[in-house]
DNA sequence: AGTATGACTCATC
DNA sequence: AGATGAGCCATAC
């Protein structure tokens, strides 16, 4: 007889939903190497549209814990600390280590249209 | 409870 | 392209 489910013991109980914060590290940790992502971006794929703010003070409160911060941008696709600061210099400098072409602190951002995925992919 | 402060974003000029 | 102001939201005092 197999177990059934309201026998088993607090165990099983269903799954809490991940947090607004491990939605938000989860789609950082998402981005591949090589790429970058607004934070705006990072935002609405955590299912937070317009709390880029939110993804900001969690990339500063998780430095240091091997997440990969520096492929996140501004939206404009400029690194967000002040010119020639140690941040933006190592930021830079580990989006070129990745092969990432910065150019004066800034960087060719990929589309945020959620639409385009589905034009490309439209059959033609 | 009110104010200030951000690794922000957008519209507008 | 830079400046400006408003909107935004979580924290810190």
């Amino acid at each position: 007889m197999l177990p059934r489910m309201h026998d088993i013991p607090h165990r099983s109980r269903p799954a809490p939903e991940p947090s607004a914060a491990d939605r938000i590290l989860a789609a950082i940790r998402a981005v591949p190497s090589g790429q970058v992502a607004g934070y705006g971006v990072i935002a609405r794929r955590a299912g937070l549209p317009g709390r880029a703010r939110m993804v900001a003070r969690l990339l500063a409160n998780h430095s240091g814990t091997g997440l990969p911060w520096h492929r996140i941008l501004r939206s404009d696709g400029r690194i967000a600390f002040p010119t020639d600061s140690p941040g933006f210099l190592e930021q830079a400098q580990r989006l070129r280590a990745e092969g990432v072409d910065v150019r004066v602190g800034r960087v060719r951002m990929p589309r945020d249209d959620d639409t385009l995925d589905a034009a490309i992919w439209r059959p033609g």
